[in-house]
DNA sequence: ATTAGCACTCGAAAGTCGAGAGTGCTAAAA
DNA sequence: TTTTAGCACTCTCGACTTTCGAGTGCTAAT
């Protein structure tokens, strides 16, 4: 059954007016700001089917209509204006994306922050984990003749370190001879092919520093593991805390303690960017709210989404259109750093 | 004027009992409990008297008194019990110490998770700037042939990394080079003592390698400014919802925004755990809230405060033996990892 | 010095009431 | 057939009142 074209406008002309002052719209408003020329009557009884078939519901009988979920996402689908990025909006943008690029490991944790301050929602960022992790290069220090600092490179591009302490004093040479073996064996080698042989073998060559390669490759793993999976950070927990429908304490903390689990966010690994309303998102405590996401970088080893969450009364047009232009930006500079050329 | 013992006894039955229920408590409820045996009565003459010495007030006058921020002050000086550890809560704490050790420069980070978790208060850990930073080492590695990683490691402890990209291919042996005049030229040089001429001459010494020299030492620089500066870690900030005195969104939000403004947040740098209770913290944000604070690692680069901010009502006998046991097991560990013996 | 007794105060919860916003229905107008 | 004016009706919200009870301060007796 499909609307008509004056149904249509009217729910439009309600989503619109719900989502910016927050209370019941009622037939007056509509009619006098709608820009149709109809009566208030007309406007009820349009409003009147519209709630029979779904779309609108009357929080009591006697106050206006507030959009159903159903109704959103009808909206979100085929009624709402694009939202125009302004100038600000733009640039703070811009700014955002430039902020960390130096620092690719801590740039998604960055994203998310600025994301959560250009939207006032709360953000979140996962990383996604790759199935093949590998690390790509080990690098030694010395920090004093017995501290030993461990950097290493993986295929995912964590750059992640562990200090080392010795009972005894070593030097540079003794050193750089380990870090050359650790790059000839470990390298490139996925968790399964790493066994207890090669690392036995290593230890016995390594002589006196032997001692040291089991630690090493232990935390190699543990790095590899985490590599694996997927990866949270959520920006702007506190913000969540400005919007009228979580003025209740108690289910403002329900929302941030789902978010902070980081477990069942949703994932897009497709292009363009997704609403999830309400109950569309598949987790109960998110069945009040709602998650505008989108991926970035695909194709890339750093390849994830980033998802802002909010009240179901949200400027879905405004957030989308952020979050779009920002995924395609951070899309793009990532492609960059990873020479990825377009086909 | 100092307090009868009688008096201090019922003072701080008073803020036991109301630190526990967090309602205004009556003389019926202290006669009863407290094990003084004496009549409702009396007990009120002496609150009666409490009150006018300023330990206590009245919300109204037919409710039962709570204690002022006086009253705190004594209590937290004189009164309170020693709170002795559960075994639960010393394996949590050692538990959560063990965690990060591995990786310095998260450790803080995770101090101040594990430790929000265990109080179920929001912290902070604030890492001191140092006055004099230096690079100690850089290490470059080639990711491919036209990617470098950076790592540097900062005399704060500080392992950071930045990415460059070359126009042209460049080999294993000529970064090599490069690396090494880096660890000739800038290494244990505080940021007064790089100029341009230094850089300059760097960039020709090195041909055509040159041009990666000033993007290596501007992130350096860049470095060593933060590493001079305090670095503020927030744990848990959704924990303050779950206290009634912040039922009230507007000022739970107040208060996490202070805090996560990372500024003016206490800081301590003698030994044991301080108090900081309600308008004795001199931000007007925290004027209703108290801290409670300590430092650690006092004489290692990584030395640092960890506080933690919860209402005023807040059981700080409890929250402060969990915090020492904490800074003493988090300072031992830092002082081996340092290697700085006792003396 | 302590305590029983009692009048008093005041906040919180429940109840009452009128105003106003908004509806649905009906009958007239277009 | 569609739209609209008119009107009775419903229900929330805020203001006001009432009731209840916890807790007090004071007085007089112990």
């Amino acid at each position: 059954m499909s609307l008509g074209e004056r149904k249509r406008k009217i729910l439009k002309a309600i989503i619109d007016e719900y989502i910016e002052h927050g209370e019941p719209v009622g037939s007056k408003v509509i009619a006098m700001h709608s820009g149709l020329d109809l009566s208030p009557a007309t406007i009820r009884n349009e409003m009147s089917d519209l709630e029979n078939m779904g779309y609108l519901q009357q929080p009591h009988v006697s106050s206006g209509r507030i959009p159903s979920q159903a109704g959103y996402r009808l909206y979100v689908d085929e009624l709402m204006n694009g939202h125009k990025l302004t100038n600000t909006e733009i640039e703070a943008i811009n700014q955002g994306l430039q902020l960390k690029m130096k620092e690719l490991d801590e740039l998604i944790r960055g994203v998310s922050r600025v994301m959560a301050q250009l939207t006032n929602y709360t953000t979140y960022a996962v990383v996604s984990g790759a199935s093949e992790v590998c690390i790509r290069k080990f690098d030694l220090m010395l920090v004093d003749s017995r501290t030993v600092v461990v950097v290493m490179l993986s295929s995912r591009h964590d750059i992640r370190n562990t200090y080392l302490k010795t009972a005894f004093p070593i030097t540079e040479e003794e050193l750089s001879v380990l870090n050359r073996m650790l790059n000839q064996l470990f390298t490139n080698l996925t968790l399964d092919k790493i066994d207890m042989l090669l690392v036995r073998r290593a230890e016995r060559e390594m002589g006196r520093l032997g001692v040291l390669v089991p630690p090493i490759v232990n935390f190699a793993a543990e790095v590899m593991e985490e590599g694996a999976e997927n990866n949270v950070y959520v920006g702007g927990a506190s913000r969540i805390l400005s919007h009228p429908e979580y003025r209740d304490t108690a289910k403002a903390q329900k929302l941030l303690d789902f978010i902070s689990e980081r477990k069942g966010l949703s994932v897009a690994d497709d292009e363009g960017v997704h609403i999830a309303i309400g109950r569309e998102n598949n987790a109960e405590p998110l069945s009040d709210a709602s998650v505008v996401y989108g991926s970035y970088g695909k194709g890339t080893p750093m390849q994830g989404t980033l998802g802002i969450v909010g009240p179901v009364r949200m400027d879905y047009a405004k957030v989308a259109a952020n979050l779009n232009y920002f995924l395609t930006g951070l899309d793009k500079l990532l492609r960059e750093t990873f020479s990825i050329e377009e086909e």
